[in-house]
DNA sequence: CTGAAAGCGCTTACAG
DNA sequence: CTGAAAGCGCTTACAG
């Protein structure tokens, strides 16, 4: 392995200076400079980032810490997180870690053996573990969802109040007043999302304000299961006349369920669906959608991450971002007939 | 921050004592490990990484590196193959650690930086640059993928040759000969990927086998562009009594695309789609298809790469996993009166 | 403009 | 069964 020692033995000079060519932070001889930066080149120099990392309390890597949640979409979308961050990481010179820590004892571990200069945790719980391990570590952290108390996190995700309010406003609009919501399992929201909790609760609120009709309508993400929920769901639908699909899962089984009882998409019901743009980006997803933009969720995550570790002083923020709406034509306006 | 000489001081013996607790690879006498475990509790001893690292020139980190793959599927793609990774890794004790490098400069800097023992490679091409480089640092290297030559590196990937062999089997059973395969556009198959191009020679060398005739339609997977694909692919299916879809943009476009024409799957025509499991899994999607299981290929990937970063002795390795098709009802026999 | 040297927190031959 | 000490490859105050 070519070190700084080589490299200054081939230059001439002494170790002080090629780390000083290295950091730039001492003015060193243009000459100088030049004959070491050709030695670099000749011996094929790379830093050894354990060394570094040891002498200067400083890794220049990111750790991102995920949860446990179950289930095979919840794999996807969390790919494309991970994704969104390591090339947001990679555009500002870190690297990047992954972990996986339900209970936050790989947390601690992250913390204590620095291994990397800050975190962002991914599947943030109201009540996550992780937030008081990294707090007292002092380690700088990002938490990408709202938990009950963030402490002195910043805190980046998706604006899901201003979703669910948005979507009711556009069903509104096109003269809907009976509306489902299909979401995921009581047992899973209970167990892990504050996301969806929020996204109900405002589902709720912009109803009865905008006076309008809301039932919420649990749906498995499990083989076997999903197809019984949404046959149910539909059959249970009354006088409903738009759905809004807040369960990935849901979105193509609903659509077969549907046809299958040859009921049209929008003449019949309308159809909202919230998901991730890059979803239905990838996969052309069929309904008009609210859809939160990760790429843009992780990049602020990592921008707020990289401020934090460089300028320790700063004050937490909190930053929602606003989802857009992708028309697809799957919403119409209710006939009058049908209103009453 | 603690360290092995405070625990030292604590529990009242030398440092070399406390290292030998962490590391188990000496005898220490019981009533001393244990005063120094209860020391190491108290003050909340974690091991540093970087010191550990510059000591022992290992770092328990294993580096995977993504190429540059454009578009909003494989961006989807890849993060079920990370998700897989980082999950596999963890259960083997390592960390991960991401990095994307499209030309190779972002893997020498891996490779002599020591920032991993070992590299697993996404997206590999034919060609791949990454690999002389990883194979002339000496670092141990697995691809997930099949490039031209290998070198020293152990390969693992899907099957892709027994997939399109078997796909072709499995139309020919059901009494199909004229076949369409909807395939990425020729351009992506050209830049990029070699289990692409070896999964389409294999269906025509099958079809040829099997006196079948396949004709490979290129497919954009973007917007604008994929729905035009689509149509005029429909449209100029000539005889063609089955379609094998191996491009999951294109999935929920041709089910769309084919309803609106009044034709029904599998009555007017039988599809087989190729997409990773966790895809279907995720989503229901709704063809029969040959399915690869990322989940496993990535497990493998890690336990390969372990392997050689622990018996560094061993014979590179060529692991090709079978994919395994399910029936979702989208392939009928072709009626007689069709046939001729 | 440049260098000698201490120190970061570990591991591990060597010695007893 | 245990310790003193060298060394891993950097950085950076201190000195000139």
């Amino acid at each position: 392995m070519v070190t700084i020692k080589d490299v200054a033995r081939e230059a001439g000079v002494s170790k002080t200076t090629v780390s000083f060519v290295l950091s730039g932070s001492r003015p060193v001889a243009a000459a100088t400079e030049q004959r070491i930066r050709e030695a670099m080149d000749r011996l094929g120099y790379t830093v050894n980032h354990a060394a570094r990392s040891l002498s200067t309390a400083r890794t220049t890597t990111i750790a991102v810490v995920t949860s446990n949640r179950q289930g095979a979409y919840f794999d996807i979308a969390r790919g494309t997180y991970i994704n969104g961050l390591s090339r947001a990481a990679a555009e500002t010179g870190y690297d990047m870690l992954i972990t996986n820590d339900p209970d936050g004892s790989a947390t601690e571990n992250v913390c204590r053996s620095r291994k990397a200069d800050g975190i962002i945790f991914l599947d943030v719980r109201q009540n996550d573990p992780r937030i008081p391990i990294v707090v007292q570590s002092g380690l700088p952290a990002v938490s990408l969802g709202v938990p009950l108390d963030p402490q002195t996190l910043d805190v980046v995700d998706t604006d899901f109040t201003d979703m669910a309010a948005s979507t009711m406003q556009t069903l509104h609009n096109a003269g809907h007043r009976e509306v489902s919501v299909i979401t995921l399992s009581s047992r899973v929201i209970a167990e892990q999302l504050n996301d969806t909790a929020r996204f109900l609760q405002e589902i709720q609120q912009s109803g009865e304000h905008l006076g309008m009709h809301a039932t919420i309508r649990h749906c498995s993400t499990r083989p076997g299961l999903i197809d019984e929920d949404i046959n149910r769901i539909i059959d249970e639908r009354g006088a409903d006349t738009a759905f809004v699909i807040h369960n990935e899962s849901a979105v193509l089984v609903f659509r077969r369920a549907v046809e299958r009882r040859g009921l049209h998409i929008p003449d019949d019901l309308s159809v909202i669906a919230i998901n991730e743009k890059q979803m239905s980006d990838a996969l052309y997803l069929p309904y008009s959608a609210y859809e939160n933009d990760v790429e843009l969720v992780t990049r602020t995550a990592v921008t707020k991450l990289v401020d934090r570790i460089e300028h320790p002083g700063n004050q937490p923020t909190k930053t929602l971002i606003k989802a857009s709406y992708i028309d697809r034509g799957s919403v119409a306006a209710v006939q009058f007939d049908i209103l009453k």
